[in-house]
DNA sequence: ACCATCAGTTCGTGTTACTAACTATTTAGT
DNA sequence: ACTAAATAGTTAGTAACACGAACTGATGGT
């Protein structure tokens, strides 16, 4: 376990452009402020993420592979889309976690080319305990804000993921 | 270049638990809604950010490199702590980043032992176009929300950076 | 029956990150 | 001055990850 809760890397300079009312999209300044939070705050919770899979003996990649499982079981393709993989990454994923008897593959009997894939119990286990200790820790991080912020935020970054998946 | 800007992995439910009013750290809805889209957040930035720099030829984690070295040069020890990364892994970094003739290292003239690496002319280059189109990018997630819901997500980012920095 | 399509796997390559062990230089102790 | 310890970085070996290309088998349409 590592404590990795400082400068992930900065790449944000506070220069004082000026903001000549652009037309089209953010003020120059603006846009540099915007991005380089996200990418710092990005930095923080990956990681968080990777820290607390380390403490479960998972990679981060495995992690997010239990999380998906952990609400359904799924298919190989499905889970190509999920996280966004190509298949070939997606089967090396899989084995790497099968050998690590965190998870299941049944073939299917309707389509015998298709696989299903779902969380063995021990590897339930470890997807909960995981998902524990990562909604905890990361919900550390907004804590300390004052409630009303912190909903706000929230709230704002719901808007934020549903703008992006939308449009 | 890949069009990746949609689920990236789901671990968030929108359930409907009670808040029991707890009495340290946020009530257990609270504390998922925040994970939830800490992590989703992440996930998408990341994805952006890998993105563009796979269009400027960038493994993420050579873009994170140059954007560090845009600003000054640095030394192997340095690098490690603003990278977060064990020594050896920096110096096999730096080793293909130099390969690709990006960067240039320098033996010190005061420290025979110490090296200084610093954006080949090249490397600059490619280093403020991918600054440049990241910020873009990446402003483009906030872009819709109006300008002062926007103002204040920087800002409560901000804070949110700054705290976990701190405390 | 035949052929395109789909589900997954396998293989080879390059990147990333780690630990442990190493060289070489600098600095500190006596 | 001379040794010992700390420091800067590299090298080697391992494991994971992600990709594209080429492959096997099953499905389904015609």
């Amino acid at each position: 376990m590592k404590t990795a809760q400082s400068t992930a890397a900065q790449q944000n300079k506070t220069a004082q452009g000026k903001s000549p009312q652009g037309d089209e999209g953010l003020a120059l300044q603006e846009q540099l402020d915007a991005a380089g939070v996200l990418v710092r705050l990005s930095f923080m919770v990956q990681a968080a993420y990777g820290e607390i899979a380390a403490t479960h003996s998972l990679t981060p990649a495995q992690a997010k592979l239990l999380c998906i499982l952990k609400d359904a079981p799924r298919g190989m393709t499905e889970l190509t889309q999920l996280l966004q993989l190509e298949k070939s990454s997606v089967s090396g994923l899989v084995d790497r976690t099968h050998q690590r008897e965190l998870i299941e593959r049944e073939t299917s009997a309707v389509d015998r080319r298709a696989v299903t894939i779902r969380l063995s119990p021990a590897g339930r286990e470890v997807a909960e305990a995981f998902y524990l200790e990562a909604s905890v820790r990361l919900a550390q991080l907004v804590e300390h804000l004052p409630a009303r912020e912190r909903s706000r935020f929230v709230r704002l970054t719901g808007q934020i993921i549903e703008g992006a998946n939308a449009g």
